[in-house]
RNA sequence: UCAGUCGGCUGGAUGACCGCUGCAGGCUUGUGUCUGUUGAGGAAAGUCCGGGCUCCACAGAGACACGGCGCCGGAUAACGUCCGGCGGGGGCAACCCCAGGGAAAGUGCCACAGAAAGCAAACCGCUUCGGCACGCCGGAGCAAGGGUGAAAGGGUGCGGUAAGAGCGCACCGCGCGGCUGGUAACAGGCGCGGCAUGGCAAACCCCGCCGGGAGCAAAACCAAAUAGGGGCAGCAUAGUCCGUGACCGGAAACGGCUGCGGACGGACGUGUUUCUGCGUUGCCGCCCGGGUUGGUUGCUAGAGGCGUUCAGCAAUGGGCGUCCCAGAUGAAUGGUCAUCACGGGGUAACCCGUACAGAACCCGGCUUACAGGUCGACUGACUUU
RNA sequence: CGGGGCGUAGCGCAGCCUGGUAGCGCAUCUGGUUUGGGACCAGAGGGUCGCAAGUUCGAAUCUUGCCGCCCCGA
């Protein structure tokens, strides 16, 4: 299957709003879409190249260019690719913005971030967002629930699977 | 062997697993899937120049304005690029660097310091004459020495003189005029002058040459969506003549009205303006705002690469043969692991690192960044034969 | 990707065209005024003029090359 991926400047705006998580590599947001496509996650990426400047650096100091962006966004790009099958869910827009450390931490590292992130991401929205969402689609919201909540159960032991075949 | 100069090439390799863009074919048509094939650079970069291409309908010539360039000759589609030469500067040398036209066309500037900063002048001085209170004052002559400064109106030496001075002479520099060599920049040498002509043109400027503007998010088409929003101009004050057709009046000549074609004229047309050609033109024309921000074309065979040969000192050009070599669009060309190679650290096991950097319409340059490896030519020093 | 602009004291700006002294306002510090504070008055400190070359006797200013930031464009 391949990786369905945002395309338009107002679907990346729509999963600001969503839940976030920030690890070192990446910051990792999600939300659920307003209509769910047969089955298939979407994933914008955004890495910007001001962003891979090392903390301590100045702002006078020379911005990387386009190698390194590409590559920081090629590494997240195939590790959301190798994770996404067992944590992403299935009716979710995610949004990966990449770091510094996407291009030096290694990689068995960044799949055990990513699956953390997706755990935290994939849980239900806060209060004021559900409010927020019941205003939109007052109907169908109880439903999104409990769906969700099935969802994250089965991908909390699939985690476990995962942890056990790294260590090995 | 060491130190150095110049020019070129290369810039990780192999394997395994999992992926992606385009193209071709098969299976399917819900647009997915399978097989094959293809896929970053010398700078793809900075966007500093020059073109092609597209639009502003367009082309040519002159003047004005603005901008760029600037030794000479050649190469080129063109250039601010390249090649060869000249001049100046640096280096023992190989070789390197130079925005390198004009300052007796004009204007302007040269702070501070200094007497004086531009038709030269005289602060400390030098020489001489006169006066006296005997080391000062006044007159005349001078510009060598001192001092200031980035720069003080040729330099060195000899003669000369009261002291001096191109005052005289020799050499060098400078200027003017022939001559010789060279396509030319320029070089060499001769004669004359007796020093007049300080620097800055990356200050204005003068001379010569070149240049319309914007850019593939250009531009064209399809689909969708929004609004019939605001401003300006105009709505006949804009025509004349010829040919021809319809209609009306009339017996006819002809008159009226109107359509078409042509000529003249008007208006508009790539900074302004003039001219020539050409195009458009009388009813919805221009500008701003609002909406859409999807798809297709443009989009890759080209001043193309490689090999060879001929012309030329060379840049480069001609001939012949051969090859087809990325076309993405929230944007493919990769990710992970292992082994080897190279470099650094460590007694060792081993650990760390592997340059600069990513096509976006395409070419020719320039500039900037670049670990390491490698080839060729040349220069200097030392040693050995 | 293409085009345009900016960089001067802690902050916001002059000065650059026409080259020689870097200045203004706010802020900071010191003193005065006040019972104290604010406001006000007087004074002081603080700047590699983004970086590097070149032109010039001399560069914030002129020229060239880098670096950073901002704006606009179907």
């Amino acid at each position: 299957m391949r990786l369905q991926t945002l395309k338009r400047r107002a679907e990346f705006d729509r999963v600001r709003r969503g839940r976030k998580w920030s690890g070192k590599a990446f910051l990792l947001q999600g939300l659920p879409q307003d209509e769910p496509l047969a089955g298939h996650a979407r994933f914008g990426f955004v890495v910007a190249s001001k962003a891979l400047r090392k903390r301590e650096e100045n702002a006078t100091a020379k911005r990387p260019g386009a190698v390194l962006r590409n590559r920081a966004k090629r590494r997240l790009k195939e590790a959301v690719r190798l994770a996404a099958p067992q944590y992403a869910l299935a009716n979710y827009d995610y949004v990966i913005i990449g770091r510094y450390e996407a291009l030096h931490q290694c990689f068995s590292d960044l799949l055990e971030e990513l699956q953390l992130a997706f755990g935290k991401v994939n849980r239900p929205p806060r209060s004021d967002d559900a409010k927020a969402q019941s205003r939109i689609e007052r109907k169908g919201s109880d439903r999104h629930t409990q769906r969700q909540s099935e969802i994250l159960d089965t991908a909390r032991t699939s985690a476990s699977d995962l942890g056990q075949t790294h260590d090995g």
